[in-house]
DNA sequence: GCCACAATCACATAAAGGTGTGAAGGGTGC
DNA sequence: GCACCCTTCACACCTTTATGTGATTGTGGC
């Protein structure tokens, strides 16, 4: 094989930071670069080490992981980071995965598992603790919906715009839900309001921005 | 713990069928229901053994697992499903995940993994490969975009389009491009034409639903 | 040079959409 | 009962869009 795989460590807690760093030391093939408690001189021991493959921790005193996360990216995009948290929830994943990052282990994953994630990366795939697997899959399935509008819309208008972003014409609205083409007019007057834009257009788009399609 | 988990398995290669087969009837906690070389009849064999996790090979012969999969969701939506497959390919693995996959192995997968696999399922993860979470990862960062819109419409037509979809009013568009109302609503007649459509909330449909947002 | 096409503009007409105003019946809540 | 909202409808007036027809200029290819 070519070179060893460079990494680079970010982990506060003292006695995780250095028994995965001896741990990546002692593992042939990857090269153990460099392990920090915080990301504050980030750019400057990124520049300094050249990683391959990033670890990072997500909570750390100053800059978290989750900021750093996008200065990597920008900085070195094909430096492969891996994010660890001791927390699961669909923010910090979806964000850290926007942010481009290539792997997300919990902090429950064995010492062993994270030196595979390593090579995984370095490899080219996505080492992913299943239960965020699990939610990157539901986000899929069902992209997440903010429903303001059940609320603010009562149910007939929510037809009406239903009807619209179908790129029904009044009539054509009026037709399919048997009422005239006036309260047709009516209930969009009031969809307008509530949704405070002044035509089709504004409205079709505000409707999806907000993610009921 | 509670009762074991119920394992279904449709594996075509008999040599591999009857491995796991008798991997997974070996392992405490886990019960094999039953293996078999293809989805024929399937139906009849969900109802008989109420699997809670199915491993599903994709190539078999007669109906695939890809078409098994919508078949088995529908019927029995909690039944957890693990695709199988030798291929890694972007369409199938989407298309596996839209239909309600919860884990995606390749074939390489030692057997033990499989049998991780299948806990981590029961549990609510999603086993997958490290490659195909990578290409999962990689669809949330760049949302395949179809653009058959720098071809079909001119670099002026698509400045058009682009205005209708940000809600502009032709007058706002004209001011904008420094060209009068007239020509941008030529340029609109064009696109109209080029899209199949005829009116300004079908065109920003079209042009959303083809990707170019 | 000729042709196709992109880009610009003009004038005209009909259809669709937006807004003001008003009103009647049904339902919920206090 | 009364206030408030939803749903339904009507008429009027103006603006925006859609479409028909036609024209000029420039660019690139053959």
């Amino acid at each position: 094989m070519e070179h060893s795989v460079k990494v680079l460590l970010y982990e506060d807690n003292r006695d995780l930071r250095e028994g995965i760093a001896y741990l990546l030391q002692a593992t042939p093939g990857l090269q153990m670069a460099g392990a920090f408690p915080h990301v504050n001189n980030l750019k400057s021991e990124l520049h300094a080490y050249m990683p391959d493959v990033v670890l990072l921790d997500i909570n750390m005193p100053g800059m978290s992981g989750l900021e750093a996360l996008p200065i990597i990216k920008s900085l070195y995009p094909k430096t492969q980071v891996i994010m660890q948290t001791v927390f699961d929830d669909d923010e910090r994943i979806f964000q850290a995965i926007r942010s481009g990052a290539s792997g997300y282990l919990l902090k429950n994953t064995p010492p062993a598992e994270i030196v595979q994630a390593v090579f995984d990366v370095h490899r080219g795939g996505s080492p992913m603790t299943t239960s965020v697997a699990r939610k990157v899959l539901q986000y899929f399935q069902h992209p997440p919906k903010t429903h303001p509008a059940d609320h603010l819309l009562s149910t007939r208008e929510q037809d009406i715009l239903k009807g619209l972003m179908k790129g029904y014409s009044y009539k054509l609205i009026a037709d399919e839900l048997h009422i005239s083409i006036d309260t047709v007019r009516t209930h969009i007057r009031h969809v307008y309001d509530k949704l405070q834009v002044n035509s089709k257009t504004e409205a079709i788009l505000k409707a999806m921005k907000e993610g009921w399609v």
